[in-house]
RNA sequence: GGGCGCUUAGCUCAGUUGGUUAGAGCGCAGCCUUCACACGGCUGAGGCCACAGGUUCGAGUCCUGUAGCGCCCACCA
């Protein structure tokens, strides 16, 4: 530690209002915590931290889980551990496209030209101008760039400690051209693949979705029961679905093996109504003959159940829900389609091309009603429906040509994966599990999108101007990152694109997922030498609803790619609820924007109340905790002030010049305090770090500071005076450095009153390893405790004098009392002490007659 | 349907391996205009630790079950 200054710098009124701003400006100059690239693999401590969505607004959660990164990073600085924390910005992506739509009035359109000279009009008006890809996605670089110097603010205020020439965003050159090497690296070693198959479908986004990102949602339903006529034989199969409008891409009925109400009826084919197809009738484990009439209808495709009926059993294909969510035309006199009267079919159909869902729903819901094909009335239900978790209307799923990531054959090495990871909190590592087991397809990366990072890769036209996907067209690393649709294939002019004997570019962006799954590549600039000695990182911060996407993608990308955990700790956050103890989210309104509760209480005291949450604890709003943590930040100027009012600057103060008891006792409880606090925090309990010394240090002030003021202002001995004085030089500057991960802003600035240097970079308090004295601290602050309820119960004041104390209590604790009886005697104005042996600690006072 | 978490003072929450009389802060009440601190301090009142069983000398803590709340996962006709 560098030497005390020759004199302290302690205002007459401090105060720790402005402190962000003064010391924030003085960490960037002096650039506290800047990586020190020279570092080695042993002492790096390398943090993972999420790229926030660039296009919403920061709000207290945020705050609330970012701050608990930054309490390891501090702890871990202190401990001398080389930190790597760098930020990031997800600024890719549907949610920037959406808000660049808004802001600009603009809209997407890939097939009009770049136009240099176009800017857009600001304020927006209500009309969507189209735009070119590459227009469009300028304007997406302009926007995100306005809105990460909006968030970047928050953190410096906030007090984030991270290294901001480590910045990154998802979006940038470098983000892409990570992503689209670990995109080719991944189809070199066939870990990925592109197949024509039904996949999730968002109709209004017009884009795929992946598992991750689905929701179910409880909607209004009608369960309609709907008569198939056999085909051969009498009567009639009812079945009951919620989706009538599908009738027309129906290709079999299904039952469970084991039904004895449909068993015979396997093999055998009905027809549909109205359109007169006939389907076969076939058994699937999946059917629950509770449901319904026990046997249900496949479409293609009505729900994932249905895919999974129509792969096993190897049905017809009979797709009619296009992209847009409307019904394709089709002809029923198609051989595969097969209706026994097609023109009545196309008839019927006709009606419903075009159509939306809701509405072709209700015209074939009047058409089984006329044909009689309608059981009863129909009945309304609430079931769960799938959604995108961003989306506004069902999914669909429709059949396109997607990349997919193989995740599935990895199922159990992902789930070893997880086992290997140390979570914090422990019990998080069920979600993961349950995630990873219950994966069902593999992982779609692809997305029908514009801001994004584009496949890497061109399809060769042939002569006769067919396509052909199969044999793409790769670009060389060195010329990552690419954008196929404006950049020509190696060996290919731009004049080709389009042309037989030519190319086009794949059309597709790779979901966000697949590029901020690989944040610790792109903030470890994977390919250096540097990035082998970060990776793996030592810390993920996230919260738990990204546990089955950024977590699980971050780990898949890291085993596939490198055989490899991508961090070895994961500390996972909870939410922040609102005072009604609801989620906040920006659609329920409750959000709450952090920088007014930064401003109001200061960054520490707010820092302060998301230190009090627990890792993966949802916390609750609570200005309450702010203001308690404003108080703890102005009682830390205070009691510094005091120290330094009483102890001398340039003098080295040392354990060995604590020689009084109580002293002594004192520095006991505080090794066991700092031994204890760095014990928690190496686990990751932060909070609990808090706890501890913070109430150690609230004693501190209410009882020890008064005990020792007046030999700390030079009554007694000179020894009496120095053991005081050091004691409270060395306790200041251990407390100090103990509060310093979580209140960053009061403890740099109580720091330099009397130290060179930060606070940030000082070392971590180690024990003092002072040697065990008899007890005399607690018994000492009990007797002073009664003392004091003494006095309050006469309603006379704390300073009020004590003619005569008696106390009666076991030997060893009246010994404890004669050790400090100049200290209790001082800081209760009690002018005798008398002693007698008794059972329990008992004190009688005889106040001083009031002058 | 499977899983996880929670349930302790009016409120927000601590109670690590079972061990004296269950803790903190806020709020509330009373007192103190203290020479570090009124952006203070001191003191106090307030709890069948969700419920029912069990293990134990001893259970807020361990086991079983029940209920309520929240979340995650699920093939949701």
């Amino acid at each position: 530690m560098p030497d005390p200054p020759p004199a302290f710098r302690v205002p007459d009124a401090p105060s720790v209002d402005g402190l962000e701003a003064r010391w924030g400006e003085r960490w960037d100059a002096e650039g506290v915590y800047r990586f020190n690239r020279e570092a080695t693999k042993a002492t790096i401590y390398a943090i993972d931290t999420p790229p926030p969505t660039v296009s919403g607004s920061l709000h207290l959660g945020h705050v609330f889980s970012y701050t608990h990164g930054d309490l390891m990073a501090r702890f871990f600085r202190m401990r001398g551990r080389d930190v790597f924390y760098p930020v990031g910005w997800d600024d890719n992506g549907l949610p920037t496209e959406r808000r660049v739509q808004n802001y600009y009035g603009v809209r997407c359109d890939p097939t009009l030209p770049y136009d240099p000279d176009f800017e857009p009009d600001e304020p927006a008006g209500e009309a969507r101008t189209p735009v070119s890809r590459r227009n469009f996605v300028e304007l997406c670089t302009r926007l995100t760039a306005i809105d990460e110097e909006a968030f970047k603010g928050l953190w410096r205020f906030l007090g984030l400690s991270v290294d901001w020439s480590l910045e990154y965003s998802t979006i940038s050159p470098h983000a892409r051209a990570i992503s689209q090497r670990a995109f080719l690296e991944m189809l070199e070693r066939d870990e990925v693949y592109a197949s024509v198959a039904p996949t999730l479908w968002d109709v209004d986004f017009q884009t795929a979705v992946s598992q991750a990102e689905l929701e179910d949602r409880e909607r209004p339903g009608v369960y309609h029961r709907v008569a198939f006529a056999r085909v051969g034989a009498e009567g009639t199969i009812e079945i009951e679905t919620t989706r009538p409008e599908l009738l027309a891409s129906c290709v079999a009925l299904v039952c469970h093996p084991e039904d004895p109400r449909y068993a015979g009826l396997v093999n055998t084919t009905v027809h549909t109504p109205l359109f007169g197809v006939e389907v076969p009738i076939v058994a699937h484990e999946l059917a629950d003959p509770q449901k319904g009439s026990g046997i249900a209808m496949v479409c293609t495709f009505g729900d994932t159940t249905d895919v999974t009926w129509w792969r096993d059993l190897d049905l017809a294909t009979r797709a009619l829900i296009g992209r847009d969510g409307r019904f394709a035309p089709c002809d029923f006199a198609d051989p595969a389609y097969a209706s026994v009267d097609p023109a009545a079919a196309n008839a019927h159909y006709g009606e419903l091309v075009g159509r939306s869902v809701t509405q072709a729903r209700a015209i074939v819901v009047e058409k089984l009603r006329e044909a009689g094909a309608l059981v009863g009335e129909p009945r309304e239900i609430t079931h769960p429906v799938k959604f995108y978790e961003k989306g506004e209307r069902p999914l669909e799923i429709v059949t396109s040509r997607q990349w997919f990531v193989r995740t599935l054959e990895h199922r159990e090495a992902l789930l070893a994966r997880g086992e290997e990871l140390a979570w914090h909190p422990e019990f998080m590592r069920h979600r993961y599990r349950s995630w990873v087991e219950g994966l069902n397809v593999d992982w779609n990366i692809s997305r029908q999108r514009f801001f994004g990072v584009p496949f890497p890769l061109w399809y060769p036209i042939d002569e006769s101007g067919e396509v052909d996907v199969d044999h793409p067209l790769r670009p060389t690393l060195a010329d990552l990152p690419v954008d196929p649709s404006s950049d020509a294939p190696p060996g290919y002019a731009e004049a080709q694109r389009g042309q037989p004997g030519g190319f086009v570019g794949d059309p597709d962006v790779m979901d966000t997922w697949a590029t901020s799954s690989l944040s610790p590549q792109i903030a470890g600039h994977w390919g250096t030498e540097l990035f082998e000695r970060l990776f793996p990182f030592d810390l993920r911060l996230q919260a738990h609803e990204i546990i089955r996407t950024w977590l699980f993608s971050t780990v898949v990308r890291a085993h596939l790619g490198h055989d490899s955990l991508p961090f070895t700790n994961v500390l996972v956050s909870g939410w922040v609820l609102d005072p009604e103890r609801k989620k906040m989210s920006k659609s329920k309104g409750n959000a709450v924007t952090p920088l007014p509760l930064l401003e109001r209480h200061g960054a520490d005291a707010v820092r302060y109340w998301a230190a009090l949450g627990r890792p993966g604890t949802d916390t609750a709003v609570d200005e309450g905790q702010m203001k308690v943590g404003r108080r703890l930040a102005i009682k830390i100027l205070n009691a510094s002030k005091f120290v330094l009012g009483r102890i001398e600057p340039g003098v080295d103060y040392h354990a060995h010049e604590v020689t009084a008891p109580l002293d002594r006792d004192l520095l006991v409880q505080l090794d066991a305090l700092i031994i204890e606090a760095t014990g928690l925090f190496e686990r990751y309990d932060y909070a609990r770090v808090l706890e501890r010394v913070e109430a150690f240090f609230w004693g501190f002030c209410d009882d020890y500071l008064e005990l020792v003021k007046l030999r700390a202002y030079g009554e007694g001995t000179v020894a009496e005076v120095a053991s005081a004085r050091a004691t409270l030089a060395l306790a200041l500057s251990s407390l100090q450095r103990l509060f310093a991960p979580f209140l960053p802003y009061v403890t740099e600035e109580v720091w330099r009153w009397w130290r060179e240097g930060s606070i940030h970079v000082a070392p971590w308090p180690e024990p003092l390893a002072v040697a065990a004295v008899e007890p005399t601290y607690a018994a000492v602050r009990a007797v002073l405790e009664a003392v004091r309820r003494e006095k309050s119960t006469a309603r006379v004041s704390q300073r009020a004098g004590v003619a005569a104390l008696s106390v009666s209590g076991p030997a060893e604790t009246l010994e404890a009392l004669r050790r400090a009886e100049a200290d209790l005697r001082a800081a209760g104005s009690i002018e005798a002490i008398e002693y007698a042996e008794g059972p329990e600690l008992a004190v009688a006072v005889e106040l001083a007659v009031s002058s």
